[in-house]
DNA sequence: GATGAATGAGAATTCATTCAT
DNA sequence: AATGAATGAATTCTCATTCAT
């Protein structure tokens, strides 16, 4: 969605619109789950239904665009770190970073294991940019037996995302205990 | 819980009507998860929505039927398991045998994790029993020096059920090699 | 009702359960109405539904059964009131009581407009017990000259019936009150 | 929403929609009573359920939209009524005039009394508009001396809706009749 | 005769999605 | 383009009534 061939101008109302429904998006999502009846959303944002519809024909097209930028980010932040820190740590930092926007931003990790087939989209996005960069620390930390090399990035970015989700009466510490957890049973 | 205080008999066809409820109800969870549209599983049962209403009226009610019998029995392993074994061993044994019944009872996991207020008696009811179970192993692994002792059994049972959630193209391999990680990760 | 060709005689259980049930419904038709669950008063009665089935196939058959001893108790009481009162004495005494009847049985004025079409007996009965009543009542004191002669008993039934009628916030006082004035209405 | 905290007009066919569901409504409370399935009065408006819902979330909305108009123009007409008759005359019209509304809109005087509590803003809205108009109306009567003054206002408005009630087999002349008769009570 | 389990037809209500304005 | 009214399928839950035990 990010470099489309016909770079289309928005009207400048239009515009609007689309980052109120964003804004909007992610605080609902926040709050009430990616399965918020769509009109939680268009009233926060101050639009109509129809609006919604115009811009993101299905639910997965809002739930991957609130969550892009994100993501996008987190990804590309694994070259910084394997340039900065040792194989392992950049993996255990790159790790941490992933926890934090899961954590933080509830509503992905949930969106992620709904079962809706509406977000089938959605998994795939965040696979084929996060994926490929889970993949180069870990095969980097690997070279270095710093960790074993049996688990694939696949796997562990979702469990990752399992151990984010949310859970009653807990806080983001759990996530974040837990994460560790895991992430200490990697090391050889 | 079978048979309490006043043993009254069911009569034959409720009995039937019962058992075949539970049946359908442990299908459709796994098929559609605990939020399925009652219909669906009195329509399997070959039974009126009335009778479901009326063995459970809460959904909760047959959410806990369903798996009682299984958390019952693996929390009663504990003990076997502790007799038998290593502290360390037993702990892991034991955590396996949950793996296997969180992630063979897939719907059981996602109950647990539903956030709907209809399932409030549901993590209750498996805490209850299955808490001290795994208090028990973990102490006496911690004591042995074989674990870490700073994890809090309510936290790790926590942790275990959303590794044990179903994730799409995924099998129950991947649910138990997480939760093995994860388990790696609590040797000191 | 009374007098049945057949005085078939009633197994002492049986007695026993029609005894409780009109117990029951008592209580239940001031409590939540005459549309009150069928449950709600076989509950009370400590009976199956199928009892009160048997004794009373049609809803109706059982609200006879609750009021005909007050009913016809009343009926009763006018040609005493005529032996000892003034015939306008008389009429605004029986009024009294037939109030005092429908305000203190609550669901009894209640079932006569609840236009329910399980009620349909229930009007013809009261009628053909109250009606011939209040007609001497009315007669005589007309022929007294004591209050106008153009009001039929059947209308004057139904007005104190609709004015015995519970209103919120409001007692049997209020009810009282009003059919007093409509009484006073009466006299020339 | 452009002119909103004024009569933001209704678009056109809201508008139709809206007439037809007022109509619809006079048509099955009526008929069937102000209990009236909301389907019933959908189909006979030619709409769905869900615009019924949109235009009058509570059913006491829906019953209150459809009796105000006859309330308000009731309760207005007592001004009229006094400044052209006695007070005695003025009352006995009014009266009258109320009966008339409560008996030909028969679906009101039997919600006012339903007591279902999705009535309960029905009786205030009722007793706000009649309740003063009807105070003064006595207050100017019984200072003539042409009628006693220890009736309020408001129980006179709950005798006479009572009244207004339909009864099997009678028609709108019956409540006329017995209304009066409890008008004529009034008088010293 | 009594019991209470089972049935299934409603009734209310919500919400995703379409489409007239 | 935006709006939000309309639709109606889907879902939950209740209860009168029947009937196997």
């Amino acid at each position: 969605m990010s470099d489309d061939a016909a770079p289309r101008r928005l009207r400048a109302d239009a515009a609007r619109n689309l980052d109120a429904l964003l804004d909007a998006a992610e605080v609902v999502f926040g709050r009430s789950g990616v399965d918020a009846p769509a009109k939680e959303i268009t009233d926060l944002a101050g639009v109509g239904v129809g609006t919604l519809y115009r811009h993101f024909p299905q639910r997965s097209d809002l739930v991957k665009a609130v969550f892009e930028h994100e993501i996008d980010a987190c990804a590309d932040a694994g070259l910084a770190l394997s340039a900065e820190h040792e194989p392992a740590e950049a993996l255990t930092r790159w790790i941490d970073r992933l926890t934090e926007l899961l954590a933080t931003k509830r509503g992905l990790a949930a969106a992620l294991h709904s079962g809706d087939p509406a977000f089938d989209a959605l998994p795939g996005y965040v696979m084929s940019r996060l994926e490929p960069a889970l993949g180069a620390l870990l095969d980097a930390a690997a070279a270095d037996r710093a960790i074993r090399s049996d688990v694939r990035p696949t796997e562990l970015l979702y469990a990752v995302s399992l151990l984010s989700q949310p859970v009653r009466d807990t806080g983001a510490g759990f996530n974040r205990r837990m994460v560790a957890l895991l992430v200490d049973g990697l090391r050889a």
